[in-house]
DNA sequence: TGCATTTTCAAACATTTGTTTGAAACTGTT
DNA sequence: AACAGTTTCAAACAAATGTTTGAAAATGCA
């Protein structure tokens, strides 16, 4: 019995572990990370990864389950009042979670990469984690199209929402290359917000007017 | 002098492993890739890799290269017309470039996985490649939005169009286990290519809108 | 055919990897 | 202080990986 019952004895190096070695994750994958590489960097024993967790990839579960965790608590955002305020907390939520300066800052970047990369842990981040997010954004998009969308329309336009503020997450390093320069702006999330939340604004104004000229239309050729 | 001089020997062994392994680094990444492993699934030598490539960095840097310029010749899509169909033309040849079942299918995975975990081959892509197209795009943007607009305002929209596209690519994993249901639809190219330049052109609109607002009042303020 | 070049092949090599081990150090409790 | 339980540590191990090697086979050309 290696770990030991109480509630919290002295999970010191465990936590560092986890820290060291969820910032390495993000950076270069899993199996490009070292477990000497991580306890390097956590000034740990290079056996602690397999005392404290049991081998490396229970180590990688842990760590997910900590982003998730994390990703989780701060999607609350009381959604209350027009369906527009409530798109714009989403987003704002969304971005902010995504770019938390607070937050530790490769959580957002893993599970980015877990989406690139899926690992077996990948079904349970979905499932716990993606989805009621998920559903929160169909349930506003839902709202701000009217009674006319079909299912296909309200998940496409979601998909266009979340693939606006995951670009900045996917693409970072590309766009750090396509703009050398500065661009600090990426990481200004009123900014983003604001752009985001009024482009898609627009872009559902647009799809909501072109459902209702298509029923027109319709109306007009069945009678 | 191991390689032949005659401008094309018999390639039958090198463009198997190419083809093999960009397949295979699209899906397991470069790292989690063996030679082992595409060798045997191309059936050569193990030596085949090291002999006809330098190395396993060289030969990944040179199926990158295959998936550039598959990309760059896709990228044509002449351009003439008023803007927004110019803008349709550009958002149907991306998606078209990404998802064209025609091409191997692992050419639009290797690319968005460089961009999650960027490989020393990437500052190449970006500068030969993504710079082009992003130029392109910036330039529709610029003829859409009028003189108005500001720098940062016309990247945060063509940032909005490619994160819509590059959605489908980097999340296909995500999407799938979030509906494990048929989902065909995302690769209906033209109901996607409709479904982005629409939203885009709401998208646009609102901004410009927004702009010419903003600009009303601060004159309004000047005077 | 004869010969040089190119390509393939099986075997081995040097490193790196994740993991194990057993002893030492540390901790809290009696 | 004594002891059991817990944690750390250096060393080693087995497996896997990228690469090399030298000989054999295939190929192209006179």
């Amino acid at each position: 019995m290696p770990r030991p019952s109480s509630p919290r004895p002295t999970p010191e190096t465990r936590d560092l572990i986890l820290e060291t070695a969820g910032r390495i994750f993000a950076r270069n994958g899993f199996r490009a990370t070292t477990v000497r590489q991580i306890t390097r960097e956590a000034g740990v024993n290079l056996a602690a990864v397999n005392y404290h967790f049991r081998d490396k990839q229970e180590l990688y579960v842990r760590v997910l389950q900590l982003a998730h965790q994390a990703a989780a608590r701060t999607a609350k955002a009381d959604l209350v009042g027009p369906p527009e305020k409530k798109l714009l907390a989403f987003i704002h939520g969304f971005l902010d979670h995504l770019f938390d300066p607070q937050r530790p800052e490769w959580q957002g970047r893993l599970i980015a990469r877990e989406m690139a990369e899926p690992s077996p842990a990948l079904d349970r981040l979905v499932a716990e984690s993606i989805l009621p997010v998920k559903k929160r954004l169909s349930r506003i998009v839902r709202d701000l199209l009217g009674p006319g969308a079909t299912e296909a329309q309200m998940r496409k336009i979601a998909f266009s929402i979340l693939g606006q503020c995951l670009f900045y997450v996917h693409c970072c390093e590309m766009t750090k290359r396509l703009f050398p320069k500065g661009l600090d702006e990426t990481h200004d999330i009123a900014a983003l917000t604001n752009h985001v939340f009024h482009f898609s604004i627009g872009g559902i104004t647009a799809i909501r007017r072109q459902i209702k000229s298509k029923a027109k239309t319709k109306k007009k050729n069945v009678s």
